[in-house]
DNA sequence: AGCGGTCAAGTTGAT
DNA sequence: ATCAACTTGACCGCT
């Protein structure tokens, strides 16, 4: 069964921009055009999603990954957005409403990735309150756009793992059920591997987006099948995983630096046997350009895929 | 128009 | 010590 391959964010060569500011930016403006030009953008973010949504849907790419600051700075200090003001006004309502039922009409699976400072195994406490307002935002916004996936790593290892995990689930408990129910895990390509992963998300019920390439740079005793089938165990939906290549090739001196494009070869054969369809997102630098690449090379020689 | 410096936030490992 | 990497360089402000 072909995969439903997933776009990451951005756009290389379609016209399609989510556009930024910066605090500092914002405060230079002041509070009035400060959150004016913050709702400027915010909009704008909004109307580049339904024409990414289509353009996907017209690519045939099945997924598209949300890009963190849709709503910029949404939740920093100085410059919170209540997410209610999407429903309440309607030049935002109009194009997330027009978001959610085109990517729904059209079937594209949409998922959001909370970046790097959502850590919730931190021993600091300020780093968890930020993490979990973020991740209250971005949950809420999945709820918003019908988005099924709220992903994110362990975090940092701190020395301890257990300890770093026992910490995380704590803190799980304190997220309200949007962000819980949608929350999802990765092992990543430092710290957690999936062996360390599978038996907290199995306890507690949270699915493991199982990113092959974090696995290569990041082993543990789990072969890629493995690894795959305990993943897909862990998923009360369609199954996530995630792909890339490595820049300057696995013998390179940093090979968790991601390709433009996928090698085949690093297309886990495994991942072709399954009996449903599965969500796999292209990590590549070169975007919509190497998922139309990965399709086309699957579609005509999955043979290429690596035998593991 | 082009380009360099800057940007809210965490953690790790290579250099 | 510094810095790049991570799901993603984009943006402002000067020339």
């Amino acid at each position: 069964m072909n995969p439903r391959l997933g776009l990451c964010c951005l756009f290389k060569e379609h016209p399609i921009k989510f556009r930024q500011t910066t605090a500092r930016y914002l405060s230079k403006l002041g509070p009035g055009a400060g959150h004016d030009y913050q709702d400027e953008i915010t909009e704008h973010n909004l109307s580049a999603l339904l024409t990414a949504v289509e353009t996907c849907a017209d690519l045939g790419i099945g997924a598209f990954r949300i890009i963190s600051q849709l709503v910029p700075l949404a939740t920093h200090p100085d410059w919170r957005f209540d997410l209610a003001r999407l429903e309440l006004e309607a030049r935002f309502a109009t194009l997330m409403h027009a978001c959610r039922e085109r990517a729904a009409v059209l079937g594209i699976r949409l998922s959001m990735h909370p970046d790097q400072f959502v850590v919730l195994s931190s021993p600091r406490p300020e780093v968890v309150e930020s993490s979990l307002s973020e991740l209250e935002y971005q949950g809420t916004l999945c709820h918003l756009l019908g988005a099924d996936v709220l992903n994110i790593h362990g975090g940092g290892a701190y020395g301890c793992k257990a300890e770093a995990l026992e910490r995380f689930a704590y803190n799980l408990d304190r997220l309200s059920k949007y962000p819980r129910r949608l929350l999802t895990l990765e092992n990543d390509d430092r710290s957690y591997t999936p062996q360390d992963l599978l038996p907290f998300c199995r306890k507690h019920g949270i699915p493991l987006v199982y990113d092959v390439h974090h696995h290569r740079c990041n082993p543990d005793d789990l072969s890629v099948q493995a690894a795959t089938t305990s993943a897909w165990t862990t998923w009360n939906r369609e199954p996530h995983f995630h792909i890339s290549s490595p820049r300057d090739g696995w013998d390179g001196p940093r090979p968790q630096r991601h390709h433009d494009y996928i090698d085949i070869a690093d297309y886990p054969t495994s991942w072709l046997d399954f009996d449903q369809t599965i969500t796999v997102d292209v990590e590549a630098k070169a975007k919509e350009l190497a998922v139309l690449d990965l399709q086309k090379r699957l579609k005509d020689n999955p043979l290429q895929a690596a035998h593991l």
